[in-house]
DNA sequence: CTGTTTTAGTATCGATTCGAAACCATCCTC
DNA sequence: GAGGATGGTTTCGAATCGATACTAAAACAG
C-alpha cells in the first residue's frame, strides 16, 4: 500500500471530521481546546501544554483560551507551586455540552470499524504520531499506560499509591493514569494492571 | 479499544501533520489544493469539486485558487462542454515541488509503519472517511478501483479503452484509475485487472 | 420560445485563526 | 543579584473561515 495514500487519508479524514460537529457556536479549535482541558491530566492543563498539543504557537493558544474564557467554558487559577503559571478547568457549562455532543460522527465512525480492527488501528496512529513528533522535536502527548515515567507496580499497600510519575516524582492516581500528559516519553509496551490497561472508558 | 480515543487521535494527527512540511511560502491550505489537483482525475479538477472534497464552501475554495493562481501554481482553462465550468491545472512550477516535497514527515510516518498493517490501516481509514462522508451527504471521494461506476473486464480489444465510467458514459484511461474522483460511489470491492489495482505508483 | 429552477463560480463581509515578534513576570543558575 | 530561561500575554498583518449576495450558464417547465 502507497505510504503517500496514507498520509493523503489521514490529512482527508482530519480536515473533514474537524469541522463536524460544529454546534453551540464553537468552532473547531473552541472544540479541540476543550476536549484537550477534559483529557488532560493535572501536569498539563496549561497553554503552552495545549500550544505544544496543537501544534501552534503560545501566543495563539492564549488568544482562543481567552475566548473561551470569556464565554464561560474555562475558569483560570494561578497555579501555586509555579505563579507564572495557569491552570485550566473546564466550567459545568462546558463538561455538559462535551458529554452528549461533539465530533460524534468521527467517533460514530470508529465505532462502526469492525472490533479487531479498532486496536491496531489505534496504533497504527500512535505509532504515525509518534514519528511525526520525534521528527519536530516536540512531545507526543500519551498517557501513563505506555510511558516510561511511570513507576509502581500497581500493588497499593497501607494508603500508598500504587503508581507514581518517575518525571514529576509524584504519585498518581487511578483514575489519572489514562489523561494525556505533556511529559510522555514512549516506553513500556503497555503492562500496567489495575482497571486501565489501554481501555479505560475516561 | 475506545471510538472515541481513536477519533482523538485522528483529529490530532491530522492536525498536527497539517502543519508540517510548510516550506515554499505556502500554507497548508495551498498544499491542499495542490495535492488535490495533481490527484483529481479530469471530472473533479474544478473549484467545486475541491471545496466539496475539503470540506468548505466554493467560496472559499474560489479565494485560495485565485491566491494559488496569482503565484503561478495553478493555470485557469474554461471547460467546453459546459462554458461555466472551469479546469485547473498544474503548473510546472507546481508540480516541481510537488515531486520532492511536501507534507514528507507524514509520508515517513507511514512509511514506517510494518507493511503487513499499512493495508489495513488505510482501509480502516478509508471505512471512516467514508461513514463521515455519508453521514454529512457529501461524496466520499474514492478512486475507480472499487467505484460503481467502472465498466469494464480490463480487456482492451482493437483499439477500444479496456475500461469506462458509467457515470460520465466515457471510456477511461488506464492511468486515469487512480484519480480521485468527485463522483465516486463505493461499489466493488477491488476487481481490477491490470497495472493498478490499488497500489499504482502514482 | 419564455419563465423558473438549479448549478458553477466569484465577490464581499466580519469573525477567527495563524505565526511572528515584542513584552512582562517569574523562576533558575551561577 | 545578574543573566538567562520559561510561562503567558499582547499586538500585528496575513490568511482562512462561513455566510450571503451576486452573475452567468445550463436544465427544465410549460
Amino acid at each position: 500500500m502507497d505510504s503517500r495514500a496514507i498520509a493523503e487519508l489521514v490529512l482527508h479524514l482530519g480536515r473533514i471530521a474537524s469541522g463536524e460537529g460544529l454546534v453551540e457556536g464553537l468552532t473547531a479549535v473552541q472544540w479541540a481546546v476543550l476536549r484537550y482541558f477534559a483529557r488532560a491530566n493535572r501536569f498539563s492543563r496549561t497553554p503552552s501544554a495545549f500550544a505544544a498539543f496543537h501544534g501552534t504557537t503560545r501566543g495563539t493558544a492564549s488568544q482562543t483560551i481567552k475566548n473561551l474564557e470569556t464565554q464561560g467554558y474555562l475558569t483560570r487559577m494561578r497555579s501555586e507551586a509555579d505563579r507564572r503559571s495557569v491552570r485550566l478547568v473546564l466550567t459545568d457549562k462546558a463538561t455538559a455540552i462535551l458529554v452528549n455532543d461533539l465530533f460524534e460522527a468521527l467517533v460514530r465512525a470508529a465505532d462502526a470499524l469492525p472490533s479487531g480492527v479498532r486496536g491496531h488501528f489505534a496504533n497504527a496512529l500512535q505509532r504515525m504520531l509518534g514519528q511525526v513528533a520525534w521528527e519536530r522535536g516536540k512531545p507526543p502527548f500519551g498517557t501513563c499506560a505506555s510511558c516510561k515515567h511511570l513507576e509502581g507496580d500497581g500493588c497499593s499497600r497501607e494508603g500508598q499509591a500504587p503508581y507514581a510519575c518517575g518525571f514529576a516524582s509524584e504519585p498518581l492516581l487511578l483514575e489519572e493514569l489514562d489523561g494525556v500528559c505533556i511529559n510522555f516519553v514512549p516506553g513500556k509496551p503497555m503492562t500496567v494492571k489495575g482497571p486501565v490497561a489501554g481501555a479505560a472508558p475516561r
